[in-house]
DNA sequence: TGCAAATAGTTTGTACACAAAGTATAATAA
DNA sequence: TTATTATACTTTGTGTACAAACTATTTGCA
């Protein structure tokens, strides 16, 4: 019996898994300067792209979870950086607004991806891309299956 | 002020995120018909390829974090995948063995790498070599920063 | 119109991820 | 030898990840 396909050296997955943790973890001491973590720092991307916009699309453009999401909102509310309000037209929906502070904290963050690439010593431009449409055509695959 | 830097489809990371998680729930059904989490599919697989090992190598082989580990440990000691015994020489040392329930998962372990290549349709050897190569880079660029 | 099905979001329970603090043992230096 | 430091591992507390169950609306259709 062949075992190689489960040695974790030929793994993809645990290569991805390793990476998104690591990459979390040095994005850390970066963020603690704004006070937030990494997934609050994706929903405040989204949210620096497109204001006022509900649930539903927040879950779109990052994709987290409904379930994680609806807790991080809520810290976020705590920390005086978005608000949430109810739609008036489909009161099912809730908006979801930058408050000033969470608008301010955009200026703040500019330098963040700045010193993670700068970490990134060895990567250039080129594998940057290449390693961005691997990821995105395993995502897409992935998806179907989800 | 330009912030494309700050734009999510401009970010490797939250790709990786994504990636990340989404292969860890495209596994979770593989992976619940040998009762079994993906992180401890990972411990299995180190496990596999070296038995009878301390904490600290596991934590070498598979760059789970100590604190995580430890726990994970103990729910496999549960599910009679694994026995803990102190090493006899260092007693700070602990060592993890395979039970024989846990080295006859490996077997059944053999279909999941296969069903999870069947799923990442689009993706040809060629493309998984250079995914992997680039996450290697990339790893070993922020271990320095870790 | 009336009600079943779909949609939007929240809550709950289990499992990690990880920093930080704690415990036990071993190695080293004064 | 004894005090100090380092190593190996565990525990605790906060923040996700996510399935599953739940609540509140809205839609769609009989």
């Amino acid at each position: 019996m062949n075992y190689d396909n489960l040695k974790l050296k030929n793994q993809i997955c645990h290569r991805l898994y390793t990476a998104s943790n690591i990459m979390t973890r040095v994005y850390r001491p970066m963020l603690k300067k704004l006070d937030i973590t990494y997934p609050q720092y994706v929903v405040l991307m989204a949210l620096w792209e497109e204001n006022s916009i509900s649930v539903q699309r927040l879950i779109e453009l990052t994709s987290i979870d409904g379930g994680s999401l609806s807790l991080m909102l809520t810290k976020l509310v705590n920390k005086d950086i978005i608000t949430i309000t109810k739609d008036s037209e489909d009161k099912r929906k809730k908006i979801i607004n930058l408050t000033p502070k969470g608008i301010k904290l955009k200026e703040e963050a500019l330098s963040v991806p700045e010193e993670m690439w700068s970490c990134l010593e060895s990567l250039d431009y080129d594998d940057a891309q290449i390693l961005i449409s691997l990821l995105d055509k395993m995502n897409c695959d992935l998806k179907k299956f989800d």
